[in-house]
DNA sequence: AACGCGCCCTGTCCGC
DNA sequence: TGCGGACAGGGCGCGT
């Protein structure tokens, strides 16, 4: 269940003990999390050596940025093949963590009770970045800065950006009739929701989730923005919901699941009227909702 | 062509 | 006690 704010707190945890470090190999053990164009090979030819610049975010994606592998020459000839240029720019790696997977550093203590790890990138000062990954739902993609740019085409607004305002979700909402809570699944429109902060945040605006998402009027919208930033804010601030299997880069649960509202709460009072909270299926997922302050 | 559904994969839980 | 089936749900590919 990573979703936004489980993704961020990896990244902080990842910044502040990989940034500048660089990567001495790489080791696929099960090679089907790489994406389909991606070799074993290409990857560790790709970042070994390299230095690791930047650690973002991106919806739910972990980004890790490397600098060049070499220094940009003046006047490289006019034939330089396509896998020199590639080693002359940045490279991007795009972690999607899929529904179970974990990015541990290895020095951690509960590192070494993962028991499903797919790829390790073992670094210059000893430790590992290790992958893990129960059920293999995850993904590991290498972009050039040309490839990261048309990937990125496709993610929709970050919904704790400035550019995320109410009359700019009011907007998008009016062109799909499909219902509200599958319309903030979709990482083409808003990037980072997933199952569980989608109803949070209906249930915090007062909204059903099976609503279409165009019968949402800009009162609605209003609500709805402000319900995901803060539910989004206050579970970062919390280091992330774990259900079972979400952990941070530590290795370490989030502290956020006491206090989801709706999510996983079928027949348990609301926390606002007291009415036992219920469970519908709609587009292969369950929504839970409260049938009175919902709407 | 937006939308909905089934699939990928494995661990856990529930009922018989 | 054991086992089969349902369920978890992110993201993608396909059919309508």
């Amino acid at each position: 269940m990573p979703e936004l704010p489980e993704v961020e707190t990896i990244v902080r945890d990842l910044r502040k003990r990989v940034t500048g470090r660089s990567v001495a190999a790489v080791h696929v053990i099960k090679a089907d999390i790489l994406a389909p164009d991606l070799s074993v090979d290409r990857l560790a030819r790709t970042l070994t050596g390299r230095l690791i610049t930047r650690i973002d975010r991106r919806g739910k994606n972990i980004l890790i940025e490397f600098a060049p592998a070499r220094a940009e020459s003046s006047n490289v000839s006019a034939e330089t093949s396509a896998r020199d240029r590639a080693a002359n720019s940045e490279a991007y790696l795009l972690i999607n963590l899929g529904m179970t997977g974990r990015v541990v550093v290895s020095d951690a203590p509960a590192a070494t009770a993962l028991e499903h790890v797919a790829a390790r990138l073992e670094l210059d000062d000893g430790h590992e970045i290790l992958y893990d990954d129960v059920r293999r739902f995850g993904r590991i993609e290498l972009h050039s800065p040309e490839s990261w740019a048309e990937r990125e085409r496709h993610l929709g607004i970050e919904p704790l950006s400035d550019a995320f305002t109410a009359d700019r979700l009011h907007d998008l909402t009016q062109r799909s009739r499909t219902p509200v809570r599958n319309w903030l699944l979709d990482q083409r429109r808003v990037a980072g929701i997933g199952n569980i902060y989608a109803n949070e945040a209906l249930f915090r605006a007062g909204i059903r989730p099976d609503r279409p998402a165009n019968s949402l009027d800009s009162a609605d919208a209003a609500r709805l923005r402000q319900a995901l930033r803060d539910v989004l804010t206050d579970a970062i601030r919390a280091r992330g919901t774990t259900f079972s299997d979400f952990r941070d880069a530590r290795g370490e649960a989030g502290g956020f699941e006491p206090r989801l509202e709706v999510y996983g709460r079928e027949g348990k009072p609301c926390v606002k009227c007291g009415r036992p909270i219920e469970r519908i299926v709609f587009g292969n997922r369950s929504a839970f909702l409260c049938p009175r302050c919902q709407r």
